[in-house]
DNA sequence: GATGAATGAGACTTCATTCAT
DNA sequence: AATGAATGAAGTCTCATTCAT
């Protein structure tokens, strides 16, 4: 038996995220993730602890994933604006064409689960180092690029509205072209830009 | 006798609302919400043909009031970018003060209940109507004040940024002050201004 | 429906009773339990919070029931020896006439159930009252006609014999017909009178 | 080679011991018992056919050096009465320094399990032989030291007040001195002897 | 022989919904 | 109209047992 997934563990979380993002949490039972994981339901529990620690362990692996995308392609030598939009791109390019990811993370994120974790991550201080292209880039009002804004406002002005847009190019409300994935960028720009 | 039925009614909304905030939708049994309306059980399913049907109901409620909140003091002799601004301050204050009907709708959204019903109202037809003070607003572009942009987009610099951050005020990461508030609501109105 | 069991409660913890003395407490399954008291395995839970529960209310029952029996026809009119005899007698012939009763009893006794329960209640001081017949029984110390013993000891030397007797009786290797009461009573008598 | 899987078989049985009368049976998952005993699951089901058989193995191991136990020291050319002291003496002293042993016992005869086995071998024909102290012990009544009675009522007025006691020692009700099991042993002497 | 990953039957428990009162 | 006791489908999780390595 040679699967796709090299081993069951990824085969789980895989599955996992797959139904979480098209059912949600409490419409996805075990044997369910099971069947799609075509693993037994004993063997979820071999690999996690119970249902909590799996929806964690589907975060952990969409959220480090996320992170990487978006840094990808940033050339710290670039302008603060075209490193900004590059950001911004990344994210929407990334999340757009990935939407299990990103009903997983949006249902993550306004549940009991996601409500501890957060994206506290930011904000906190051991996360703020050197190596971190956002802190790089938010201090840009330092060089007198961006307007002096607390973090949580550039944070906000920054992923609020790709967020939101890809809520309505979910939803097939809206196609997130280039043109519209630009103008976004610009108009996220404009709102903190100097 | 109607009143009382419209009392009774308002109190399984009410209750509803505030443990579905607190606790989820999954974690809100029925038998609970009819403890905490003070109602039998049974007296919800007379209300409700399920569950279902009193969650959506609950999100009417919800965004009714949020629809009137939102143009409220809206003077349209005023300014496009004051009017804005009043738009957006309307918002924040008025869902950081009721952070369940914001937790409720985080929730909803991002459940499969809302992926029917979503936000689509706003890019409907049908409610593209003269007296709606966004359209007007969002049409100032031909007055030459506001960017030409796709609608879609007006709406994720509008809202977007309001979320992410009343996400943050709701988690205790942010203190939504009047000067952070005047300064979200002038970055969203520099994003898209002409 | 007229069952002989006026409530269901009632019913729930005689099936429990007849299960858990038959197979065991954990070769019961809850769903036995409801089909043996023609109820719906959800209507267990509506009287007891969770198996435990159930489990400890058994053993409430069928102790308080044992208490009273063992106090029948005790006249403290009567010697101490009559009077411990008829204590003895009373014992057995309630017990022996009620298998379940005492193959419940035992299983509790000799689980982490009962590990806290205990029948401690015979020692602690709280139920060392007067109008208990055990230690008027017991302290005949004081007036010469039995040993000055510890009470752990009158105890055992009360309870053991007889329990003992009952697993054989109830394993059929020994017919405990009134002679044989007649002796035990006795035996344990001289094993503690002066 | 063979003594290599003895060793192995042992510390299965030991550490099947040691968890059932901690946890009990059903709180005993053999990957636990597998753990401790530090062999793998699967070894446990080569040794033993399956956890029933592990469960009469280790009753098997306990009760065959109970066995020996209560005999050790038993001097034939003592009086019956010195004898059967020492009998319950031996009794005692063993099982009270062994508490895993004793609440395995208890717990294996209060169960479906015991109730097959019984502790019958004392009844049993075959094993009422001339070799087996017990027998001359209690044919003392043709020697007319102790009265005449049925052989499971010395058995009940010898035993069942040892199990009595030993389980309020193990629940730390009462502690078992010397003086106390002295006591012990000359009552049941008292409820037997001429 | 030894191992332990894999399995799925089955246990406990919850809760949306019904319906007799 | 109002109630809440009763229900059982369905969900989560455990664990005895197997079998490929």
């Amino acid at each position: 038996m040679s699967s796709i997934l090299k081993n069951k563990s990824d085969a789980i979380l895989q599955a996992a995220l797959e139904q979480f993002a098209e059912n949600g949490f409490h419409s996805s039972p075990v044997s369910q993730l099971a069947t799609l994981a075509e693993v037994g339901v004993g063997s979820i529990y071999r690999y996690f602890k119970d249902k909590d620690e799996l929806i964690h362990a589907v975060f952990t692996m969409v959220d480090d994933a996320l992170q990487k995308a978006m840094v990808t392609h940033l050339d710290s030598s670039l302008s603060d604006r075209q490193q900004f939009i590059q950001l911004v791109t990344n994210l929407i390019h990334y999340l757009n064409a990935r939407p299990q990811e990103f009903k997983f993370l949006e249902q993550y994120y306004s549940s009991p689960y996601g409500s501890q974790t957060k994206h506290a991550k930011f904000l906190h201080e051991d996360s703020v180092d050197q190596s971190n292209p956002f802190i790089n880039l938010f201090s840009g009002s330092q060089k007198g690029t961006i307007k002096d804004l607390p973090l949580p406002l550039y944070l906000a002005m920054t992923f609020g509205p790709v967020i939101f847009l890809l809520r309505d190019s979910l939803s097939g409300l809206v196609t997130l072209d280039n043109t519209l994935i630009q103008q976004t960028a610009e108009a996220s720009w404009n709102a903190i830009k100097v």
